[in-house]
Formats: C-alpha cells, structure tokens, sequence
DNA sequence: TGTACATCAGTGAACGCGCGTTCACTGATGTAC
DNA sequence: TGTACATCAGTGAACGCGCGTTCACTGATGTAC
C-alpha cells in the first residue's frame, strides 16, 4: 500500500516553524492609540486551521472514503503534527459530522436558490430547466461536498450515514411543499402523495449529481447528463400530474 | 479504535488443526473397487475457502465499506492465517471485483425473473405490481449483495467503482430492451429516451433496494417503502407516455 | 495393489510501517493591573 | 504606557497495536508407475 505524496509542509499558510504575530504598530496622526493587527488574532488562526482540516479531509477522502482515512493523514496534508488534529476535532467521527453540517448548508443554499429564481416564467418546462441549470451550478461551485454526501450516505459511519439521512429527509419535506404551490397542482393532493413525488426527484437529482461528479468536469458528460435530468424531470413532473388526476373520483 | 470480537476459530468448518481428510475406503459388494471419499477433495476444499472468504468480506464490510477493511480482519473471521488469504486473492480489491461479478449475477438473475414472469396480465399496475415484489424478494434473497453494490458504487476503490458503473450501465440497457417490447410503448420511441426512462426507473429502484436494506427488515418500513416504489414507478412510466406522445408531432 | 514423488492449501515467525493516543512542553497571543 | 501572568494552538517523543507482505515450512491430497 502506499499513499499519495504531499509536497512538504506549512500548508495553512506562512510556515509553522516561522509563523506570522500580531505586532504592535502605535499609528501616526489618530489621537487615540489603538492596536492594529498586521496579521490575525489567536481566534482567526485557530479558525483558519480547523478549515483547512476540513479541506483536506474533503480533498483527501475523495478516493475512496472517510472511514478509510487517517488523522495522520489529514494533519500531514494540513501542515500540523498529528495531535495538533486534536485542538480541533476529537475524532474523524466528529469532523465527519461537522462536514455533513458544511456540506447540507450549501445544498439548503441551493434549494433556496431554485425556489427564489425568476428564471421560469411557470411553465414546466422553465422550472426544470431553471432547477436543472441551478443543480449544476451548484455543483461546479462546490463538487467536494456533493461528492462527500454522495459517497458518505452509503458508505460512512453509522453516525455519519444517519445524519445525511435525515437532512436529505428534511430536503425531501421542504421539496415537497414547494411542489404543492406550484399552480399546476390541485388542492387534494395528500401529503402522502407529495413526499413520494418529491422522494423520486431528490433521488433522481441526487443520482444526477453524482454522475456529473464522477464526469470529472468533463464538458461532453456534463451536458447530456443535464440533458438527461431534464428530460426524465418532466417525465416524471407530468406523470406525476397525469397519475393524479387519473386517482381522483 | 475496536474492533467486533469473533467467537473463535474454524469458521471453514472442521477446524483446520484437525482436519478432515479423504480416507480410500473398499466398497463391500461392487466388482469395480473404487476410491470413495467420505470428505470433500483438495479443490472442494480450496472453493469453500474461497466462498467462506468471500461472505466474511461481505459480512465484516457491511458496517462500512471494503476499504476499511484489512486483509487480516478476514482472515481471522474465515479462521485461517493472514497468509492464507493469498492463496485465494491477490488482494482485497481483486477480492473487491470478484465480489462485483458475484452481486450482478444475482442481480441479473433477478432481471431475468422479471422479464419471465406469468405474475401479469399486461396491465400497467400489474407490470409494476410484480416487478417489485420481485425486487423485494430478490433483496431479501441475497441483502449483502445489494448492500455491496449500493456501497461500493459510490464508496469502492475506482477498479471497483468502475466495474460496478460498467455493470448498471448493462442493466439499463437490458431494461431500455424490454421496455421497448411492452405494447403500450409505441416503435417511434428513440433509442435516447428509452435509456433516459430506463435510468431514470434504475435510478429509483436502487434507491428502493438501498431504503429496504438500511430498515434492516422492519416489516413496517419495507411495506412502506414497497408501496412508494410502486406510486413512483407507476408515475414514471404514465409520465414517459405522456411526455413522448407530447413530443410527437 | 503398493510405493515413491509432486502438488499446494494452510502455517507461523518475522519485518518494517503507519496508526491513534498519552504526555509534558513551548512560546506567541491575550489580558489584568 | 509597561509588566506580570494566563491561555492555548501547535510540538515532538514515546507507546503499543494492527497492518500487508516475505519466507521457509508442513503435511494431507493427488498422481505416475
């Protein structure tokens, strides 16, 4: 077995050994004397480490998976002595968790994209294309986490799993009110019914996003895999509406 | 970090210190003397190791994934020394494809049964109906199989990734064929939206695989999830023919 | 039928390595006075 | 403003452990004669 080679050390920023301070500089005309930081405070430092923790375990863990990747590794990628890792997490356990928190922020950011646009014009068509185009965008903006909840959903800790679980649950629900409001859809549709239709969307976006992931930003990939969503979003949108209506009395 | 404890040694089956051996034994009455083995030969022996190594990886990576697995944790569950294991398999990720061509033959299997079946009368509804009944039974036949290929899929080592991608692929044109025999899909349907609608129906029905699975055979949970795989199913394929006899001119 | 030899699944000691975790530490940053 | 003390992110040595892999081996099974 070996691992992937990192170049040399220091990643956070300017050199460990070396490390910048704040310095105290007594500014020239102002009549109050105040300090001003050149560099950051204790705070800012410990808060730009622990991201970048959080980088390289997403980077790192994109081969393969977090339950196969070591604290040494991390904190070798990140430029800290092993038990540095511990000023931060206390486990991977818990930096995993804190990823899942990191990751579903910027997906909910994403649905309150898709439900703010006034990209579509309230036809189905301009609402598929809109939420389609809206996905993809969000993936290419932050891929590592799609990829980190794609891969960890079936094959993280029992914790982790059950986290993504249950956001993609909360995900599913929000969904599903935004479908009853479109106006396309009558009043009588059971609760029931929406979070089945909303179920099979989010796992057919889901499933969209993992293939542009594993596309590797490959143009040609990502084009018909947009190309594929939106059809098979309007197949199931009209079946959906179609199915419905062919239920009531 | 720990690891489940397993009972003891052996699991092969008549304790390799004291093994079982082909004893040559004199037929009483037929004139042909023969060699009759009261145990099994050296090649019976090597297959069932090799099949008892094989669902100790399925067994022990089921909490996680088989790149958290070691060679040695096999081993020892299979009863024989980390040694042995090299008799059988180069490594774990050959290990890993053999698992691969394993899961998809019980997986095609069950695509067979599918397209053989006499559960239906041509109907929509018992199209449907039969297929995933046939999809639960199948699920509950072989649970590691699928819970493997729901993994690995996303969380395997690229070699295993990319053969288990390779295989649904198959999957999804098999079906795109057997939908395009099914009577109420007209012939003008193109190749493209057969594979879209049959992505789209492979898509949700491992989706259904993986719900069943992670309810660890809570019968309220698989109903559950049976009835939304049905809803869902039939919304798709009523919204395929809707939205294809929308595109015709 | 018996005998001599080949095969090869499984053994067990040994190796160097990366692992998570402990502990006492250092020294820059921050704060109270 | 300066001084004395507290905080705490990051250090580095050390530990015992499980890892994959090598190697020479054993002894039951299989085969040629």
């Amino acid at each position: 077995m070996h691992f992937r080679c990192t170049s040399v050390h220091s990643k956070v920023g300017d050199a460990p050994p070396d490390r910048s301070r704040a310095v105290r500089v007594t500014r020239p005309t102002p009549p109050t004397a105040t300090l001003v930081r050149v560099t950051e405070t204790r705070v800012e430092r410990k808060e730009r480490t622990r991201r970048a923790i959080l980088d390289a375990a997403l980077e790192l863990c994109e081969e393969s998976s977090l339950v196969a990747l070591s604290l040494r590794q991390v904190a070798k990628e990140v430029g800290i002595v092993p038990t540095g890792f511990y000023r931060h997490f206390e486990s991977i356990e818990e930096l995993g968790l804190a990823l899942v928190d990191e990751s579903f922020a910027s997906l909910r950011s994403m649905l309150r994209a898709v439900r703010q646009t006034d990209r579509f014009d309230g036809s189905f068509a301009s609402i598929v294309d809109a939420s389609v185009d809206i996905l993809l965008e969000h993936v290419h903006a932050h891929p590592r986490h799609f990829a980190f909840i794609a891969r960890e959903r079936t094959a993280g800790q029992p914790s982790v799993r059950d986290a993504i679980r249950h956001e993609i649950e909360l995900c599913e629900l929000e969904l599903a009110t935004d479908i009853a409001k479109l106006p396309a859809v009558a009043d009588d549709w059971s609760t029931d019914d929406l979070r089945i239709l909303s179920g099979l969307i989010v796992t057919a976006m889901v499933s969209t996003a993992e293939q542009v992931i594993s596309g590797h930003g490959r143009r040609a990939v990502e084009e018909r895999t947009a190309e594929v969503a939106r059809t098979q979003l309007r197949m199931v949108l009209i079946g959906a509406l179609q199915w419905r209506s062919s239920q009531r009395s």
